[in-house]
DNA sequence: CTGAAAGCGCTTACAG
DNA sequence: CTGAAAGCGCTTACAG
């Protein structure tokens, strides 16, 4: 018993000043049990609708809203999980983490996002404390863009801990966790398959300096398309992940001895610097030369002519790997998933000058 | 005492599975107390440094981490914050996220990001069940680029409440809770000036139909450095804010009879349109017309020619709003803040034509 | 310098 | 149909 009587203020009995479901109990005149119980929606059969109504009533009175602190602490679980990206500018993943986060939603799940320091590509100081996020208690992990080693390395030295049930998007499969991928091996294909009947035999390819799956698997997809047909021949520069590095890069493309008729670019980004160059140049595009993009962003339609590329199903990268995720939550493993993307055809590519 | 003697499964003890500050205690062979004490960091002139070490090399033994569900329950507040924005896909906002997670990691709180339904502008679905990030109980919320009677009632109806901590960006000042603002003010009148200096009078503007309070600014900031000039005029297009609606509502302005020399839009997306709606009618940027930008967004250097537009410190403003709200936290009521943009001159801004 | 105890607000067997 | 009780894993006075 209270050695000097309830406190004055009610509002002082509760760190957060809010009403809990004693409050709630007393005000209907229950028990705080049949609270809890008409709130999880778990009383047919067990509470009387007439208490129901009165539960819900004393609720809404006083704006309850149950502590999720408390009920994640009593249920061991947060039906919270962590998205990790490279970098939230990119609007890729910005699309990505929308399509997550509705996924989530549907199930009652949220997320956090956490830019990864890992970094992929851009130079950006990580944060101070990374996997602050981690604050938020975690039941699992969706992942994208990097390979599965740093992720490992990061969630054990500064994250959660390891062991926390994992999806990998947009990243190797066969590597440990499930993965949920844009199958860029078939989008590459097309791409590099309609350039090839438009004629052209010399590629310039222009990759990031970022050694992830995905850029791997674009190369490989492009050589295997380029193997099959005689007389073709590329050349590759790497180029840092932004539209002025790239455009450097393009130039010494463009400037060889025999240069290419075709820009194939591993990402629009990058075929925004190509347009610098070939306009530096004086090259026509697509007359002189054919530029290619991939992910088709914001930036395809916004440059002229409007580029050819693959679009990438962002948006369902995010929800299929959601689902995926929650799937592992509920103990059944998801197969991987491989979404397929789509060619776009554009302006910015045509037969290969014919003087050439 | 357990009836049926300990179980055998330790891990079935927790439902995370995860040790706990009793299992550290048990292995250092000290009291739970103690290690919370030294894990909080409050042990110097309490715990003797000899048990500092067998608590801290305990916890390394087992990988323990702290549950933080029960550390928020008794705390009764969870380091976390909710950040609201309209889209996660536009770079502005990606940008100011990484502002005010960078932030928030410095003093050791982590964000949850919310693309609201409020949606300024983009016609997207709103989540299936909106805020269900608050599932993440909250300590305070920053809200960026809506009206405050909005979020208002978001976080009433379908959110964590009402008296939540708040900190509006990008808002209208003086509505109620503390706003962190870029000066756009000032921005449109550099940019105006700039206009009206290399001899502009007929003015077109690409507006969006958003109503928020920073393009009503831009507008009124516009409006107010015409005043000044005589024989100045203006023409105003409304448009939804994508780069085709906004060529088509560009177009709308090309085509009156006495077309404008200059056509200022209210935000790079619109400029992009206003690019298109110049090719297609012929139009030569700078030389037949003079467009610019605002926010300066990766677009408007891949624009060709680049576009001359005012640049908005969005990492800045994420950054700035969460110290504000983390003051305010604190219980230090912060000041209202407008931090200067920049006037960025490329190279699609030149005198009018001399004809025209 | 260290430990036993209370209690944050829930959920869920268990009794009745 | 309803309530009393245990306990999730912490933090923090309070004793000693």
């Amino acid at each position: 018993m209270p050695p000097t009587g309830p406190p004055a203020n009610p509002a002082a009995r509760h760190p957060t000043g809010r009403p809990t479901a004693r409050d709630v109990a007393k005000l209907a005149g229950v028990s705080q049990s049949t609270v809890s119980l008409v709130h999880a929606g778990k009383w047919p059969g067990r509470v009387s609708e007439r208490t129901v109504r009165a539960v819900n009533e004393a609720s809404a009175a006083l704006g309850y809203r149950p502590n999720q602190a408390a009920r994640q602490l009593r249920l061991g679980a947060t039906r919270t999980v962590l998205l990790v990206v490279p970098a939230l500018s990119n609007p890729f993943f910005g699309a990505l983490h929308t399509g997550a986060a509705e996924a989530a939603a549907r199930r009652d799940f949220s997320v956090v996002v956490f830019p990864s320091p890992v970094e992929a590509g851009t130079e950006r100081a990580p944060f101070a404390s990374p996997f602050a996020a981690a604050h938020t208690a975690l039941d699992g992990v969706l992942a994208s863009s990097m390979a599965y080693e740093s992720l490992a390395e990061l969630l054990t030295t500064t994250g959660p801990g390891p062991g926390l049930p994992l999806v990998m998007l947009d990243s190797e499969p066969g590597t440990g966790p499930p993965t949920v991928n844009a199958d860029v091996a078939a989008g590459m294909h097309a791409l590099t398959t309609h350039l090839l009947d438009l004629g052209h035999r010399n590629f310039g390819r222009l990759v990031p300096t970022i050694d992830t799956w995905t850029f791997a698997a674009r190369e490989n997809a492009h050589r295997a398309a380029l193997d099959g047909v005689s007389g073709t021949r590329g050349t590759t520069a790497r180029t840092r992940f932004t539209v002025h590095d790239a455009a450097v890069a393009a130039l010494a493309l463009l400037d060889a001895a025999d240069p290419p008729t075709a820009l194939v670019c591993d990402d629009d980004v990058l075929a925004a610097g190509a347009y610098k160059a070939a306009r530096t140049r004086g090259l026509r595009i697509p007359e002189d030369i054919s530029v290619t993009g991939f992910d088709d962003l914001l930036i395809a339609t916004v440059v002229e002519p409007e580029l050819t590329t693959v679009r990438l199903p962002a948006h369902r990268i995010g929800a299929t790997g959601m689902s995926a995720l929650l799937d592992l939550l509920d103990g059944h493993r998801p197969d991987d998933a491989s979404l397929a993307g789509e060619l776009v055809v554009r302006a910015s590519t045509a037969p290969p000058p014919p003087a050439a």
